[in-house]
Order: structure tokens, then sequence, then C-alpha cells
DNA sequence: GCCTAGTTACACAGGTCTGTGTACCTATTT
DNA sequence: AAATAGGTACACAGACCTGTGTAACTAGGC
């Protein structure tokens, strides 16, 4: 076991496993105790790994941070289709906000943090600003903006209310704002929304992927 | 000083820098003894008021829910008037993102905080579907989820990224769904759109109320 | 078979946190 | 002036936190 791999695979697990509590219990709420007794682990090879916590907090977002993958889709199924990716992220029962927006309001005025957030909110927005680009649309720096709110507020809604309709009413909004971008929105989307209206009525949104 | 007044006096004051403290720094970042040191009293004095820092959390949560008050303006600057005023907070160096998002983020699954949570966000959907519904928009239900998805989205945004033009952004787009939904929308609006633009020319948005 | 890197077990330092116990003080009320 | 309500000072219990020190173990590479 004294391998690199071995070392390398490691290191993952511990990341690995303090992602997933730092995400769904708070970076504060979960000690490095807490973090090695969860892998079985001596908490001396976790500080073996990290120096501190601090830099396990670093690689945790740091990890989260993942750039937008490219896609032979539309530029326009791209845009919408990152609200229906959002809604099934919402229904995933381990899906607790953004981590970056929580770990600004948790860790308040850190420096590190705020930057990598900041970096993470601006790549996002300008992954729809080179997309509406290529739709031709004019004021592409205001409306990628007004998209990235429509995202960020349904993962805050959702966050509190546990409701991943909030991500098809985002979509609906964003819909509506791109048609009046002059976005030509195919009868897909109209489609989708007709059938979210059908489904409403007969009960539960959370079905539905 | 053991008058009934007097006593309240110091409940409300622990109340009061029990807010600012949690709010600015985060819940678990702001520990009983912090709080009594800022008043310059006892942590003894502090628990003979509060039973529990829980109890103290709750008293804080329930403080910041305000029920949005009566106006005599109409429905439509209302409702627009939101996201001045969202941008006039987000300007304030004091301005943390919305309490109960963030008391969510932190606290995680605690019941008691989701409770009072979901019902403030839910209390403000229902007042923007209210001033919908006497606008005459057919569909006010989805219309004010839509608007809240923005106020909430331009919090997060201002909360990682310190920038008031968020609220504007939000209201651009509050705009336009409001305008699909057949709500006339006067030039009133348009000059304020107007004039965002001239200023952006020539620098920071920050100076404008 | 030996060396070495990695891991383990475990104690501990030094700090913070919530919450309590106790004896004393002070101002107002009666 | 005495009683009472509230505040103060301060120690302390007990828990948890980050981070370190140390000696022993274990598995692969030579």
């Amino acid at each position: 076991m004294a391998t690199l791999p071995a070392k390398t695979a490691m290191k993952d697990r511990i990341l690995q496993t303090a992602d997933r509590l730092f995400y769904l219990q708070g970076i504060r709420a979960v000690g490095v105790d807490t973090i090695a007794a969860e892998i079985g682990i001596s908490k001396r090879t976790l500080y073996n790994h990290f120096p501190s916590k601090d830099a396990l907090i670093s690689a945790y977002l740091a990890r989260r941070f993942v750039a937008p993958r490219a896609s032979d889709k539309s530029p326009l199924e791209q845009i919408l289709g990152t609200f229906d990716s959002l809604e099934r992220r919402f229904s995933a029962k381990d899906f607790r906000g953004c981590p970056f927006v929580n770990a600004v309001a948790e860790l308040g005025e850190d420096r590190s943090v705020r930057k990598v957030a900041v970096a993470f909110k601006e790549s996002r927005r300008l992954w729809f600003r080179d997309l509406l680009l290529q739709l031709g649309v004019k004021d592409a720096e205001a409306l990628a903006t007004q998209l990235a709110l429509l995202v960020d507020g349904s993962i805050a809604q959702d966050l509190v209310r546990n409701d991943p309709a909030m991500a098809r009413a985002a979509k609906e909004a964003a819909t509506v704002l791109l048609r009046n971008a002059g976005v030509k929105v195919g009868r897909a989307a109209a489609a989708n929304k007709r059938a979210a209206k059908k489904r409403q009525r007969y009960g539960s949104l959370r079905s539905q992927g």
C-alpha cells in the first residue's frame, strides 16, 4: 500500500468524504475527527495528507469548481437544459444548495472562499453569455446575468423549500426572457410547459427527472 | 433598573446584538460570550433572559420575520420598488444575504429553522401574488414564484459578488416578465433603465440609491 | 531478509464552546 | 430602612475543536 497510486487514492478518499460531509452538514459543523472516523482512518493520516482543515476546505471548494463541459447540443438546448438538470439535482435528497454560496454564508469574510465563489459564479455567467452570443442575442451580457439570477434563485428557493418545481419555474421565466431577446424557442419547450401543467394537476412533480 | 421596562429593554438589547453578530458573522461563528461581551454584560445575565443559545437563535429568526407592511403605492410600484429597495440594501456594507437562507445553509436539517424559513419565503411569494392579482394578471401564482426567484437570485449573487447591480438586473428581468403577463409597465421604469445604462458607462452604480 | 513509506493507536496541549453554581452588589419599591 | 428583583464577577464542568508528538506496526521494493 505504499505505492504512489495508493497514496493519491487515500487523498482522494479523504477529499471525497470531506466533500460529502461539508456539503451536507456545513463546513463548521464537521470536524476532522468526524471525517477520519467516517473513513475509518486515524486523524494522523488525514493530517499527513492535508496540513490543516483550511487546506481541506480549499481543496473541497476547488473540487467543486468544475468548468462546464463542452456539448454538441444546440446553444438553446444547453441553456434550457441547465434548468432541467437543476430540476433533476433538486429531486435528489442530497441536494443542499450551492456549495459556494453556502460557504460564503457560513465562513463570512474569508478572502479565499469569496474569491473562488466569485470565480465560479462568473464562469457560469460567461458560459451563458457565450451561448447567447452564438444565438445572436444583442445584449448577451445583461441576459446572461439574468439567467444566472434565475439559476441561483431557484437553488436558494429549493434549499429552503425542497421543491424541485422551482427549477421549472426558473425555466419558464428563462424562456420568456429568451423570447423577449429575439430567440426563437421552439414548441419543445412549450410542450414541456403544457406537460408540466397537466402533471401539476395530478400531484407531485418529484417523479419526473 | 429593576422595573419591567428595563427588563424588556435589556432583553431587546441582547436580541439586537445577537441579531447583528449572527447575521454578519454567522450563527455558529458567534458564541454567547461574544454577545455578552459586546454589550458589556455578564454571560449569566444573558442566560437569565434566554434559556439557551437555541432560544436566542429562534428569537433572532422570529425578529427577522417581518410581514411586508401595507403601502398606498400602486401594486406595480410596490413590485418594482422591491428591487430598488434591494439595490439600496445591497449597497449597504452590512448586507450579508438572506438571514433565513443563510441559517438553513449553516444549520442544515434543523427542523424549526427550516420551518420559519419556508414560512418567510412563502409569505413573500403570497405578497407578490396578491399584488399581481390586483393587476389582473392571469397566472399570478406562477409569476409570483418567478419574481421570488429573481429576488433570491439577486440576493445570492450579491452575497457572493458584492454587486448591487444584481438588483437592477433582477428588476429588468421582472419588467420583461410583467410585460409578458400583460402588465403595462410605464415609461418611468424605462427611464430608469436608460439612466442606468448612462451611469454604467461612467462608472460605479454604488452612488445611486 | 531488510529498508522505507505509509498507517495506526493514543495521549495530549491549548483553545473554544455551552451552560451552571454561587456569593455579592445595587437600585427601586414599599 | 428592609425587602426584592435583577445584574455582576468569577469559577468551573464537560464537551468538542484543531493540531502535534511518539512509538509501534505493516506491506511492497531492493
